[in-house]
DNA sequence: GCTATTAATAGCGAGTCGAAACTATTGCAA
DNA sequence: TTGCAATAGTTTCGACTCGCTATTAATAGC
């Protein structure tokens, strides 16, 4: 078999056990991956839209996993008054709870070598620049290493989106993040 | 945020593109999935329970997935003679066709230097392990790197079930593996 | 023979998925 | 300024996945 299909079927299976683990309560794997990039996404990129560019899904599917979130009472959501066509969702207090749990998947990367999680984590980072290059997706890096992210005399900056930045945000996902 | 949330979060994005991918034609990742583990596994490996296991799903499920694979004539079934039980499924023509079209993360991965390759699928089958090992699961190995293949004057044998093997299916996954 | 186990299937309800049709808001240009 | 295209989000549709809980059939152990 070729290599390149056997590492496939190794990231796909990884994830499939990942998503198998992720039934647990009244959530299933999807909404799990939803609740997950939520809290990890700054203020700007918390939208259906955004979220579904990340999952690779589209609007109407999101809009759909959002609706039972809503009703189940894991998310909030908020129009934002400069754009009224905008809605930004956030995690309620049960959200975050479920939001961090980590699966048997997460266990067994803590028990790897450092090195091992350091030399995975960079050669799966440019696998996914390299699928997000055909398929013209966004990265949906951390703010703190894109481009637009710049460090002055007053503090964090985005430069692209021209706002001041937390300490915190600069650890979130920015959909607008191009990697420096 | 912690280095293995962002590694899973990787892997389960890589996975998630990939599915998206997956959509073409007439089946969905699923499917694609299950032709993909049956084209791969060898003629003991090839039941709904084994697939089940393999996906981490149920029997229930696999079956329905299986029936939509036999309507569209991806796939046939052949019960076993030595256990009325058992059913054994492979593909038709057809099914062989689409199992081996690369997606664009195989493509990817195709770019990647050798060592990178080789790297991350020594990483990733450790991890691999590391799962199964909390979850029970079985590891679906090729049969060549298991404890019972053995190499002796009358060509390829497993001793476990007790039965010679060609060439091409000491490279087949088998449901009995178990790594040496 | 009786019973437990195993393999597979069927039906249920919730939810995902892509696709397409729809509403509301915004931005742009004539 | 009016008119229209683009954008954000929702709704509906049909096919399907998913866990769950029977149910049927075949086998294995006693």
């Amino acid at each position: 078999m070729k290599q390149q299909t056997h590492i496939r079927e190794l990231i796909n299976r990884l994830a499939r056990l990942d998503s198998a683990a992720g039934w647990e309560g009244d959530l299933n794997p999807t909404q799990r991956a939803a609740l997950s990039y939520l809290s990890r996404a700054n203020r700007f990129s918390r939208s259906p839209s955004h979220l579904s560019d990340y999952l690779g899904s589209t609007r109407g599917t999101v809009s759909q996993s959002l609706k039972s979130l809503l009703q189940k009472g894991y998310v909030s959501e908020r129009r934002s008054d400069e754009d009224k066509r905008v809605i930004s969702f956030e995690l309620t207090s049960k959200g975050r709870k479920v939001a961090n749990e980590p699966t048997p998947l997460e266990i067994t990367l803590e028990n790897l070598m450092a090195d091992d999680q350091l030399r995975l984590q960079n050669v799966l980072t440019k696998t996914l620049q390299g699928v997000l290059e055909q398929n013209e997706g966004l990265e949906f890096g951390p703010c703190h290493k894109c481009i637009h992210h710049t460090v002055g005399p007053d503090g964090l900056r985005c430069s692209l989106l021209a706002v001041a930045l937390t300490e915190l945000e600069g650890d979130q996902i920015c959909f607008e993040q191009e990697s420096a």
